[in-house]
Order: structure tokens, then sequence, then C-alpha cells
DNA sequence: CAATTAGTATACTCTACGGTGTAGTTTATA
DNA sequence: TATAAACTACACCGTAGAGTATACTAATTG
């Protein structure tokens, strides 16, 4: 059950051939794509294997068993996603600006060929099976939560007016979502640049004309 | 491939025991249980057949194959969204009530939980396998075009400003959705009619601050 | 070099499941 | 009541996949 690290440095404790980082990232990118193009179930440890050029021993040698697997992935999922969705409330800037930023790092991270495979294989997994996937789903609905405290600050520095920060997150968010996420994940769409910046900037507004003071 | 009609009468065509209704309907009850519990691949049809209280072979006298089966719970799920999620423009009625009516009529499809249940299926399928599913997310995702249509109405009648009503009807979808929806969907909420009323009416409120005249 | 650990190749077990075949029972119609 | 279809019970087949065992080679460090 316990994750590995994803410290760069393997422990050297002692003789013996060290383990393989490389060999490791393979095995994950591997899993992403098979845990993306046939499911949790449908992926099979031997395609893994193969796809990563290393024996299916040395893949259970890495990860106890397939679930681990998987835990490891979803792992890596919140990471970055907990690395994009950060937003902190500057006075000085725009509010316009500060959303229109916040709201292109969602549509880049989701965009990214590699999270977007990685986010469906788990997104399907998360629907069937809640628990398995609970922790990095957390990083992801959370991200609402930090954007609260965004609302909140620019509440109390007087440019927005939001009688329930949270509610006032989640419009924003369910724009945002609403514009560049979902058509991404769900309906294949491929949104090129000059689409995506237009929807949020009327998302932007939209939020803007409601809430702004 | 051929989809049984949901016909209420079974075809008489002479001696011989008529199919049971009942047992059909067991079996995609049962389905519905079975394929939200784990998954497409994860259910298996000696399960299905089993907790719907009829023979395996009973089971694949009524549905060729798994897929099959599958397939006809997506044409189900298509129907009751269709049904569901018809608005047509009233000159007469209040915008705000129209809006909320609409809106109510989401929240409660959603909330009852077989409907929920073979949404959580087919969503998991068609964020793996598309195809598998399409004919029916379709009328889901469509519900917004359908929209778009009543708010051009509302514009042409000089009630609404929407420079696109194609934006403007996938602004109050994503409101709705992210509000009543996908909570219920992803986060397992349950929302209390108190609850999903005053998230309706806070959504209705702030699509009618921006787009009504 | 010796010791030690990582990785390989391959064969194997066990189980689960999709789908079929069959012989018999039930429930209807004409 | 004869006939025909729906349904049952159950055995069966083939396959695929998770995980293991083993005997090997490769790459390190002291």
């Amino acid at each position: 059950m316990s994750i590995a690290q994803p410290s760069e440095t393997p422990a050297r404790r002692g003789p013996g051939r060290p383990v393989s980082l490389t060999k490791r990232r393979a095995m994950l990118d591997a899993a992403i794509r098979e845990f993306q193009a046939h499911g949790y179930d449908g992926a099979s440890m031997d395609a893994i294997a193969a796809s990563s050029d290393v024996s299916k021993r040395t893949l259970y040698n890495h990860f106890a068993s397939k679930e681990v697997l998987f835990r490891s992935l979803v792992e890596e999922m919140g990471q970055r996603v907990s690395v994009f969705s950060k937003i902190e409330y500057s006075p000085d800037v725009p509010l316009r600006e500060q959303l229109t930023r916040y709201a292109q790092d969602s549509a880049r991270l989701i965009q990214d060929g590699e999270t977007l495979a990685l986010f469906r294989a788990i997104l399907a997994e998360h629907v069937r099976n809640p628990k398995l996937v609970a922790s990095a789903m957390e990083h992801y609905w959370r991200d609402e939560y930090g954007f609260a405290g965004w609302v909140s600050a620019a509440c109390r520095d007087g440019k927005l007016r939001a009688p329930s920060p949270k509610r006032a997150s989640r419009h924003f968010s369910s724009l945002i979502k609403g514009a560049v996420v979902w058509p991404v994940v769900f309906e294949q769409r491929v949104l090129t640049p000059r689409e995506a910046r237009a929807a949020i900037e009327e998302a932007v507004e939209m939020f803007l004309g409601y809430y702004a003071t």
C-alpha cells in the first residue's frame, strides 16, 4: 500500500545493481497508456510490461500489484493538478487578469495529452469505485476550495461582492469546466487556443459581471 | 445488433409460451446494478443472470451478448434523458420560472437512484470507449442544443440579449451541471431538496443577471 | 574479486468469465 | 390436447489475465 516516493536518488545501501529510474518511468508511462486505452480492468499487466520493455517480474518488483500501480498513477495525477491549480490573490493585479490566468492554467493542464489520458482513466475508475481514487480526485475538486479563498480575499479587498465565496467559486469553476474541461474530457473536443481563450474570456466576463463591485 | 423495442405488447404469433416482460425488466435492472457496481468489464453475465433470478441461457436468449445488453441500457438512458430534457419557450410564463423548472427536471432526473447508477456506468464507459455509447450521450449533451433554441426564442421575444445563444445555453448548462449534476455524479453528494432549490435559484439568478434585458 | 541486488525469460497455476449445447420443464395458443 | 415457444439447470469450452516460481544474466560497491 505504501507508495514509492518520487525521490530522484535511489537509496544507496550497499552493493548491488541500482534500481533503474528510467525503467520505472517507462512502466508508469506505459501504464498510463494502457489504463487510458482499456480502463482499469481492461488493462493487462502483461501488456504494460511489454509496452514498457520490461519483464513482467520487474514490473511486479516495482509495483506489488495492479492496484498499487494504479494508485501510483493517481498519486502522480494529484501532484500535477495541485501544482497547477494554485491561485493567490494579488491586490494590484486586475481581477480579470488573475482569473484568466487561473482558467488558462486549468485549460492547459487538461489539454496536455498525457494528463488528459490519465485523467480519463482515473475519472472512469472514480465513477465506478470512488474509494480507489478519492485522494487524487480530492486534489481536483479541492481546487474549488482553494479558489474560494481567492474570492474571499477579493471580497475583503472590496473588489468583489459575494455573499458566499464558496458558491461563487463553484460558479466560476462550473463555467470554466463547462467551457474548457468537460468538452475536452467527454466529447473529445480539441479546443484551439483561440477557442479556449474566447470561452474563458466570456466566462470571466460573466463572473465579473455578476460578482464584481 | 438490433435493439428490442420497448413495446409493451409481446408479439403474438402462434402457440408457445409468451416472452416474459417481467423477466426482461428484471434482467435490465440487474444489469444496471452490476454495470454500475463493477463497470462494463467487471460486470459478469453470470452475476446479472443470478441477480435477476433468470437462467444464464435466458439472459442470452434476450440479449445476444454483453455488448448488446449494455447497448440496450444505453438506449434506455437516452429515452429517459430525452423525455426530461425538453423545454419549450412560453412567452407568457416568466423566464425565471421556465428556467427553474428546466433545471429542476435535470436535478430530479439525476437524483433518481436507478438513473444515477445507470448514468454512472455509462459515463465511465463513455470516457473509456466513446463509440460504444456515443448515441446515448448525444441525447445528453444535446440537451444543451435544445436549450439553445429556447434562448433564441427568448431573444426574439426581447426578453434576453445573448449574442450567441449557443454560448449562453452552455453557460446555463454549465452552471446547472456544476451545481446539481456533477456533485451528485462524482462526489456522491446527496442534495436535499432545499439545497438543490437554492443552488438552482442562484444559477438562474446569475444567468438572468447577465443575459436578461 | 565477492557479494548483492536489479532485471530477464519463461513456464506455470488458478480463477473468472463470455458464450454454447442440451435435455428437460413450463406456459401459453389453436 | 397437441404444439411450439420460453425458460431452466447444468455441464462444458476456450481464453485471458493476475500473480508466482525459478534459474538465469547484468550491474553495481566494498
